[in-house]
DNA sequence: CTGTTAGCGCGTTCAG
DNA sequence: CTGAACGCGCTAACAG
């Protein structure tokens, strides 16, 4: 009651030697029978638990997965996390989860603290401040396997899992061409990093395809916010040329959009189409004059959590596998 | 390189006991000057870091919290979640997220997991189907602290956290009622579960002071969902009597429930008034209709952290702690 | 100031 | 079939 209960208690109980005691928890044949369930039945009764301390001190086992994302909070992440949570709690892992704010100096700590606490691998989705992966290399020097998805830094030779960023956008600035629209903008976010650049990079080659003359582009400081929504709204239609069109990769920041038209009497869908990547699925039915590029959040998720699991179990020999997944636009 | 040096590995290569290493690491003013810099000179350079096992296999510490939430998907739990995970890294602990899908066979699974990993505390929400909380009271056996908030268990004596449920929900009925609201609805959740019992006490408690006829709660078999609320509002409304109000306690089924009343013409909030529990913001800022009743994430986050942390300093001298945070009506 | 020894809980030899 | 001994990495107590 008022300690743990151990291997060597049960044994000093039993009159057997401890090394008899371990065998028989796990049922080595080695033990006879009778020994062995009874044994068990005094560990069960007294609710013995192994110590995972000392298991992983011996390096026999490590079941701990970290997650790195931004922020716990956006329905993105926060349904990846659950999805992982599910799946590793199946193989007996249990899920740590580190949040960085969007800040490269708490990733830094984070991916410290990670080490430090000898973790069996790392999902993770990069802050926005971030653009090397210095620290990110630091898990190989320890062995940990890392996968990173949707948010994902090139330069360094890991498991990655995205969405067709590209296409998508491209494909959704060529339907929105075909409906009619002239003037698209993208709101995006830091072209440092790749599922942004690559969604950005789609935008400007459909423009460029079509001949459209008008291009738009920007990303807010601070992060993608409501608010940020409103201030970026409000600046593209002070502008001389206004857009007939927006892309935004932001679902929250589209809030403030919308918000914003609403104040200047802009019309949703008649004087401008609105196109986000919609995450939320209450954003989804409350706005339906706005499309949402969809993100298999759940195939993200499964295949991120399956290349580590294959790498812990090292069936992965280093061979770094990308994986893509298809965003599909729902055109309203 | 290959491998993680270890205490020893240094102690070799500078020809001195590892304990000397030990004792230099950890600034011990035992140990000369010169050859404590020389140690974590050298300790830097090769990367070392200390093997957390060991240190827990000697019971000098735990770093690992756990919060066991119904669903990580959910704003409500998911902001909880992200301000324990901040509050928590300031103080060196890893946050370890548990999700139990609202089912108690995984909840008491997810305990097992925690008492295995030997934890250093764990917060907790409990899943729809938990009445009992046997599985919970194994955790003071094994001296693990205990903080529940939002869906707690009434019968085991631990910190807690919660809203003024009751109140809050009675103040909404007669806000409603002097706007003119006869037939108010309650759609809640599970009555074992001691929040949801507490608003629709607080609901029947105004109804029955105001002396209203009518009365009408339910709750969903199968969870907070968008479909539950279509479901529900379908079924509302096609009985004789209709409301002319519904109080909701989830935001994603008030969504179903708009969803539904949209189909058949219900029109807000001239037919009927709404008001839900609404923690997502999103949500908040697109339904200028319907009233909300914000509940302080931030200060039962803090709040459950907090009181945690106590027990596991055991600042807290088993007297537990409850103690309950008002949710405001934002009333459209 | 530094080295020696012991032990946290467990699994794995290696002997019997 | 079972016991004895050892070591994982670290710190604390004791001894110089």
């Amino acid at each position: 009651m008022t300690k743990r209960i151990t291997i060597k208690d049960i044994s000093r109980e039993l009159k057997v030697h401890h090394s008899t005691v371990s065998r028989a928890l796990r049922d080595d044949p080695k033990v006879r029978k009778e020994t062995r369930e009874r044994i068990k039945r005094y560990a069960k009764k007294h609710g013995y638990r192994t110590n995972m301390n000392a298991l992983q001190l011996r390096g026999s086992v490590k079941n701990v997965i970290a997650v790195i994302v931004p922020n716990i909070n956006h329905i993105f992440f926060s349904n990846i996390i659950s999805v992982i949570t599910n799946l590793a709690y199946k193989d007996g892992f249990i899920v740590s989860v580190f949040q960085t704010n969007e800040s490269l100096e708490l990733e830094k700590g984070v991916l410290n603290s990670i080490i430090l606490n000898n973790i069996a691998g790392v999902i993770a989705s990069v802050s926005m401040e971030t653009t090397n992966a210095k620290h990110f290399r630091a898990l190989k020097k320890y062995r940990i396997p890392l996968v990173m998805f949707d948010r994902v830094v090139e330069k360094i030779k890991v498991p990655k899992v995205e969405s067709n960023n590209f296409e998508v956008v491209a494909g959704v600035v060529k339907k929105l061409n075909r409906d009619g629209c002239r003037r698209i903008a993208h709101i995006t976010g830091p072209k440092k990093i790749s599922v942004f650049r690559n969604r950005n990079n789609g935008y400007h080659q459909a423009i460029e395809e079509l001949g459209l003359p008008y291009t738009y582009s920007c990303s807010p400081k601070k992060g993608f916010t409501i608010e940020a929504g409103k201030e970026t709204a409000a600046k593209i239609f002070s502008n001389k040329i206004k857009p007939d069109a927006i892309i935004c990769d932001s679902d929250i920041m589209m809030m403030g959009i919308i918000f914003q038209l609403k104040e200047i009497n802009i019309r949703v869908p008649e004087e401008i189409k609105l196109v986000s990547f919609g995450d939320n699925p209450v954003l989804n039915l409350l706005t339906p004059n706005v499309s949402s590029i969809i993100q298999p959040m759940t195939e993200i998720a499964e295949a991120s959590y399956r290349l580590l699991k294959n790498a812990i179990d090292e069936k992965e020999n280093t061979r770094p596998i990308n994986q893509i997944f298809n965003a599909n636009l729902i055109y309203r």
